[in-house]
RNA sequence: GGUGGCGUGUCCGAGCGGCCGAAGGAGCACGCCUCGAAAGCGUGUGAGGGUGCAAGCUCUCCGUGGGUUCAAAUCCCACCGCCACCGCCA
């Protein structure tokens, strides 16, 4: 939610920020006007209540006829007060559903316009060149094949299209990447975290999600839970309806989870091997911190990010996300987007949002400053989704007689090995 | 799943239906004292909204949602959560 001071101090910013996103600048009257409204009910409210209280104290001490007429002219007052009352609420659930479904205000500098508008920022390492190596590269399925890491088919049998099973050398490579992940994000300040994947309407609603990505979102509707796509969703809720300490900031915290996307509306799309899944396994860095730091930490994320595929010794690029891609509570985005030989071109690994006081005013999480309370500001950032670092490590490490190099950083948590060889038979 | 108990401010902990946003204590902040500190003494110390240049005035919040009443932290109902024991499962 944004900043509510906004829609009467400054309401020419968010229509700025909605019309860099594409979206119907429109909708900015329909909250001014809301919020007038609100504002009149309350004022009437408030009125009423009043002279309720203050006439009611006069009751317990009147007598006789006094009493009488007082009772009377209370009495009255009751319902003018119930009247009131139901006009103030519905007057300003209409003014908080407005502004919940007014996203995040796009920061500066973020390329206005839709997906295609992104700027690319830098390019780090060199595609490598097969053709000049003398071999056809093989694809992550091919190659997990061939090692026996990947299974699909089975996948399919047990769970549906979009599933599969990491096996052998497949499974050792996830928990080595995992490994390597929380050791470079607790190198980084990260505490380590292992969330619930299931969680509740509030923190799936508080981070966004319910918007419209619903329809992305698995829910189990027998208990009222839902599946976190991301541990952002735990993470961002971890400290909901708390007022933190502003010395303690920023907490930094990385989590290990499972997450699970229905994909809907990408059917056909991305359908070969593990690009695309319903579930995968992430290691994911969350931030809170003052919102003055948020510009600067955002900063901090995207390094470790690199860093990270720098140990995987993966070329990639870093894109400055368009405004009209961005999700509803980023203000800025970066995508990291490794090369992936089997598309001939760059797919996203890693992604870090800037959400700056968004999420944290939705989920109630405040600081305590000098002077009074303010929401903080979240972040978050990939730092390893396994199936797709996976494909990325298998495709571009492969060698011309189908085994796989392992990157020297991984190396110590898989064993030593150097080289994954493929299977025989 | 069953039975019983409990849900109050940063924490602990009081609270006859009106004078309770709420006693008392702890903690914290500031001041006094001290060479400095501790102790001691004094003062202050919840959040959110409306209005106002401001001082201020005012409304809401005592797990959540309903209800009774002129008036509810206080009475009634439902739900949620926590604790204990029993059952069940690991």
């Amino acid at each position: 939610m944004i900043d509510p001071r906004l829609v009467r101090e400054a309401p020419d910013l968010i229509r700025a920020s909605q019309r860099a996103r594409g979206l119907d600048e429109s909708t900015v009257d329909a909250v001014v006007e809301a919020d007038e409204r609100r504002r009149a009910t309350i004022a009437r409210y408030d009125a009423l209540r009043n002279e309720q209280k203050s006439l009611g104290k006069g009751v317990a001490t009147a007598a006789g006829e006094e009493r009488a007429s007082l009772l009377a002219r209370t009495k009255a007052l009751s319902t003018e007060v119930k009247t009131a009352e139901a006009e103030q609420v519905a007057a300003a659930d209409r003014a908080r559903e407005l502004l919940l479904s007014v996203p995040n205000i796009v920061a500066d500098g973020v390329p206005p316009g839709a997906e295609e508008n992104y700027v690319v920022l830098e390019h780090v390492g060199a595609p490598r060149d097969f053709a000049a190596e003398g071999f056809v590269p093989l694809d992550h399925l091919a190659l997990g094949g061939l090692h026996k890491a990947i299974d699909t088919e089975r996948g399919a049998k047990v769970s549906g299209s979009r599933f599969y099973y990491l096996t052998g050398i497949g499974a050792r490579l996830e928990l080595a990447l995992v490994n390597l992940a929380m050791a470079h994000a607790a190198e980084g300040g990260f505490t380590p975290m292992i969330p619930p994947a299931l969680v509740k309407p509030r923190a799936m609603e508080g981070t966004g999600f319910l918007g419209q990505a619903a329809q992305d979102v698995y829910r189990v509707e027998s208990d009222d839970l839902y599946l976190v796509g991301t541990s952002e969703v735990p993470l961002a809720a971890y400290h909901s309806d708390e007022i933190l300490d502003v010395a303690d900031l920023p907490l930094r915290y990385a989590a290990f989870s499972p997450c699970y996307r229905r994909e809907a509306g990408s059917y056909g799309r991305d359908t070969h091997g593990i690009w695309r899944v319903h579930w995968f396994d992430k290691v994911e860095m969350f931030v809170f911190t003052r919102p003055e730091d948020a510009a600067a930490e955002h900063e901090r994320l995207l390094e470790r990010e690199k860093d990270f595929l720098g140990l995987l010794e993966l070329p990639y690029r870093v894109i400055d996300t368009a405004a009209g891609d961005l999700g509803l509570s980023a203000a800025r985005k970066y995508d990291i987007e490794a090369w992936i030989p089997s598309r001939e071109g760059y797919g996203e690994l890693t992604s870090t949002s800037n959400c700056t006081d968004f999420q944290a005013r939705r989920l109630g999480t405040r600081m305590r400053t000098g002077d009074g309370t303010a929401a903080v500001a979240t972040l978050n950032g990939t730092l390893c989704s396994m199936a797709r670092f996976i494909v990325a490590v298998l495709e571009n490490h492969q060698q011309s007689d189908g085994s796989v190099r392992v990157p020297a950083a991984l190396q110590p948590y898989l064993g030593g090995l150097d080289v994954l060889k493929p299977e025989r038979g």
